[in-house]
DNA sequence: AATCAATAAATTGGCGCCAATTTTTGGCGC
DNA sequence: GCGCCAAAAATTGGCGCCAATTTATTGATT
């Protein structure tokens, strides 16, 4: 009986449902928009090493509750890019020096690799995306900071992508944003991860499939970001985790 | 003034932090127990793919409040080793037959590469470590269905101890623990991870410090497992996942 | 009898409140 | 002035409650 339709829900709303291919970086395949959003600003070295991330902040910068904060949060530190200290906080993730070091190391295994799956899959239409990629980025403007990082990125996602193996491209991604935090961490906060001028080199040999010679200069290229990083004398010392949070904190929030 | 001792706080409890270096298995650095029991029970194959994880169970279950176990889940899922679906929960992962080659394929990259590395840095304790695995793998009770399965694992997670990589020892761990989810899904659930005969082979060729040989061995066995995944046909269509955790639900908690 | 719709039950999602801890601030003595 | 101690403020952690959605059950219709 009782066919009195008892309206006993909302309209339903129609979810949102963001799948915008949007703006270039190394963020993975998660759409929480907070996520994305504290990835990008840790890719764009907008968010250094060792800045606190407060959670009442960060919700009312995002404009959501505390909740979906405290999920990204704890997502992020399962990644290792947020550092989650109980009852102080989240932290953008400050890597050791022998993680720095290591991160680069695993870099070079899994970046030689992808490169030389890249070769042997190579096709028409990975040549096409190559190709534009090598002159977008030898076009683009330099004195725009953001796009010369997300571009020398995305350079080497596009070729974790032409490998065509997601788990390795995953891991590709996760590499690059440790990356970010280990170059920033010891090197000059704000200097880009890649000495762009490489990137022409790998993708010409990678088109003339010329294996042996671009797996040797897609080693060469991370071995050029493993020697620039320097332990610094004191960087890892305790307490002066302090110091830093106190210099982040003075300059307000991150956005700028 | 007022010196008059306010007792303001606890006594302070001596903080338990469990540190035992106990049980064999694939888990990683976190030391949340309610994270170390489901890896736990899904590394020793207690847990089938797509088996669901509810909240109020697993709360009962580790005698813990449903706040933990959404905080463990939603790590478990970061690291893809449980599914979460909006509002309808999370689920041991199950990954797809693409996911699963390319899980074999990563391994083959990652290990080949601490194979290499082992041997390079290989020393006294090291070598002592190695033979002491061997021995125990040499010896063990075969009818003891989980000790094999995590003396199988330990033998990969020893490897890349050695290899010096914290970074890449991780990435094996979670490889590792991802492959006994692609071989529960694509081949008879129960069995082991490995095909045990080969690690005495790689164990020696490593003391042997014989690389060439080592790292054709490695990639031989895990070539193998390659080999021993077989798309089942149905297994990644489409909603034939509801029929799968209809299945599930059926036969109640998957821990008896 | 099978199919479909509507109610009931179970489960997940999320907000608010409060306790516990940390960090800052204020104040006294050396 | 410098350092130590205590209270205040701010922040995180966690539990309970309720709404929203899914899943199971019941009942009616063809």
């Amino acid at each position: 009986m009782k066919r009195s339709r008892p309206l006993r829900r909302k309209p339903k709303r129609p979810e949102p449902k963001r799948q915008e291919p949007d703006a270039i970086d190394l963020r993975s395949t998660d759409d929480d928009p907070v996520v994305q959003g504290i990835l990008t600003a840790i890719s764009q070295k907008r968010l250094k090493p060792g800045a606190k991330l407060g959670e009442d902040k960060l919700a009312k910068a995002f404009g959501t509750t505390r909740i979906h904060i405290r999920q990204a949060l704890s997502h992020l530190a399962s990644r290792k890019v947020v550092m989650q200290i109980p009852n102080r906080g989240a932290f953008v993730y400050r890597p050791s020096w022998e993680e720095a070091k290591d991160i680069l190391a695993a870099r070079r295994v899994i970046e030689t690799a992808t490169v030389s799956a890249a070769i042997d899959r190579l096709d028409k239409a990975g040549r096409a995306e190559l190709k534009a990629h090598m002159e977008l980025e030898a076009r683009h403007d330099r004195n725009d900071r953001w796009a010369s990082l997300s571009l020398t990125a995305e350079f080497h996602v596009l070729v974790a992508k032409l490998a065509g193996n997601r788990v390795l491209l995953e891991m590709s991604r996760e590499l690059m944003l440790r990356t970010s935090l280990a170059i920033a961490t010891f090197e000059q906060p704000g200097e880009p991860d890649c000495l762009p001028d490489a990137h022409p080199d790998i993708g010409a040999l990678i088109l003339a499939r010329d294996k042996a010679s671009a797996i040797d200069a897609m080693r060469h290229h991370i071995e050029e970001m493993e020697q620039r990083i320097r332990p610094k004398e004191g960087a890892d010392e305790v307490d002066e985790l302090t110091a830093i949070f106190r210099e982040i904190d003075a300059r307000g929030r991150a956005g700028g």
